[in-house]
DNA sequence: CGCCACTAGTAGACAAGTCCACTAGTCTGG
DNA sequence: CCAGACTAGTGGACTTGTCTACTAGTGGCG
């Protein structure tokens, strides 16, 4: 999966393995995240697949920079993926599953796991916001789309929020 | 965190690795899926830390069942884990990857993307909603956690089909 | 009787991801 | 001038999870 997210990413724009994990960091990251060494190795396992193609470039203000670009087979395998048949994956929330089994917690320490997801919950809509705002004006339909993964974030959270109300008032 | 989750599902009762996967599979399923081999992995894990111990009770109609309780020393982990720092986990969902790069899709294939969508988020509203009506009324803390486990998956579901109309209404 | 479905569990290869430590160059502030 | 931050990347151990295929017992249906 990493692999596709990656060639999504140099379609873009080519990069280098830092500058993915910088994307997986901030633009991405309410929908994608990933580990650091995982990329590198994905990077190089899709050269090696020739679906993307380095070049190495000096470095300005740091050591040299192997820029990646997608290549031709790269963005057909690209396109194939967007097109593919998406089947449902595998849902895992490690919080829910916590709620779930914490029926024997004393009071406290129930209030303090929802404070707790509150608070992550709030300062990810803070952020999304943050993001929302500074957005340009989606030019194309290309940003507009990706606006709307970024609406998509921020109405989850707002849902989230309200359901937090919810359950704190009812477990009062 | 396999481990974890069953270890809360067998301080509800005991019960073996096929019932596990059951439950896997039906109750915990908006918020938990769990493949077969290895949930019984960590089950013998879960024996060889004494966390849980097995008891080989006669199948009734079947093969004989290997029935697991949790021991005090896995309830102390549970506990342990459920009132533990509750750090936020990497988020991943394909949909809105293959969302965000479609913007070079052809319009149809978007929409059908976009269709897929709905129709899963549809039925699986269908079916948490049943669940939601079938449930009985919650007795204690216990049974009212779990329902709003239920409910924040129906809350879910929910905006997403909003947010889906928004889309389908703003790329047409 | 033979087949299928369901219950129950086992085994092994493999893929993907995490964690940690490390090299190395540059730039900035105290 | 030196420490720390930032850019850029490598290497290896380890964990977790997936996929596939297998054994085995029972019950029901045609």
């Amino acid at each position: 999966m990493l692999a596709r997210v990656i060639l999504g990413l140099l379609d873009l724009s080519p990069m280098t393995g830092y500058e993915v994990k910088r994307h997986c960091d901030t633009t991405i990251r309410y929908f994608w995240q990933a580990d650091k060494a995982q990329i590198y190795r994905t990077l190089s396992q899709l050269t090696g697949d020739g679906l993307a193609a380095v070049e190495t470039a000096p470095g300005v203000g740091g050591p040299a920079r192997q820029v990646h670009h997608i290549t031709d087979r790269g963005r057909e395998v690209l396109n194939d993926w967007l097109t593919s048949r998406l089947d449902p994956q595998p849902e895992r929330d490690v919080f829910l599953a916590r709620l779930f089994f914490s029926g024997g917690l004393p009071e406290p320490e129930l209030a303090e796991l929802l404070a707790t997801r509150r608070k992550t919950a709030e300062s990810l809509l803070v952020e999304l916001e943050d993001m929302r705002r500074s957005a340009p004006d989606p030019a194309d339909r290309r940003a507009r789309l990706r606006l709307a993964t970024l609406d998509h974030g921020i109405a989850q959270v707002r849902t989230e929020l309200d359901w937090l109300t919810e359950v704190e008032k009812e477990l009062t």
